[in-house]
DNA sequence: AGTTGACTTCGAGTAAACTCTAACGAATAT
DNA sequence: ATATTCGTTAGAGTTTACTCGAAGTCAACT
């Protein structure tokens, strides 16, 4: 059992924020006698498959789009399946993106490596 | 030599996000009789490392700060330097993110299809 | 009893990156 | 001559994902 600051300081993110996922519709916490927010292993297993989510650029509807599938039960697991191998093309589409942006950048520093050095041996200090 | 429209459609973005990057003095391209702009190849070159530089999320405003740094001339080449590693940093630990993540989809999908395979077998059409 | 600290809600505000609108001008097509 | 097409500007509007502020509640400490 964790309260929201707890939750926050685990996952790094901020109070404010978790109470706008709640309002999203992707985590909704339990809540106690004086009605503030509980949450428990099972929220904090969500939380931290949703960030790794938004860290791989899947917008917050597409990640509310899943979690009410989820909720809906056991007859949207094959569009929950379709959603999941959706944004898996995009992460690996975004992995080449990535590496042949490292490559190129990889070069240019190489170059300008090169150019500082040959600078530096005309004009030493 | 292109028009507006012309490189929107090399590019595969809008007029509008050009005139855009214009007033965040990303690429100034030069100007026609008619004040209307002209891009030359050198601006295309740009805008297509531009490109890249987004696609892997660096801000625009990091994108700016390089291209001021280019125009100030040979004695910002250190400075220039020091942001593409940065970036390059930035990448890397992208490629980290990802791969991981693309592991843990690979897994929750695989699970998700063995469930739907036991449950054809259980149900059969 | 009073203050502190952590929580609550609702609604407003912010930053980034576009995206669009309106009003206009110039060159081409009929 | 007029209509269409493509361009121009300044400025307003949109979307996404927070982020903050104000006003209030509640339990615990002094």
């Amino acid at each position: 059992m964790y309260t929201i600051s707890e939750i926050a300081d685990l996952l790094g993110v901020s109070p404010h924020t978790l109470r706008y996922y709640e309002k999203e519709k992707i985590v909704v916490p339990d809540r106690d006698a004086n009605g503030n927010r509980v949450y428990r292993n099972e929220h904090l297993t969500w939380l931290r498959f949703v960030i790794k989510l938004k860290q791989t650029q899947m917008p917050i509807a597409k990640i509310r789009k899943y979690a009410e599938l989820y909720l809906e039960g056991e007859h949207t697991t094959t569009a929950r399946l379709a959603l999941l191998e959706e944004h898996q093309r995009a992460i690996q589409e975004q992995l080449h993106t990535l590496m042949a942006t490292e490559k190129m950048l990889a070069d240019k520093i190489a170059a300008y490596k090169q150019y500082i050095a040959r600078m530096q041996n005309k004009q030493p200090t």
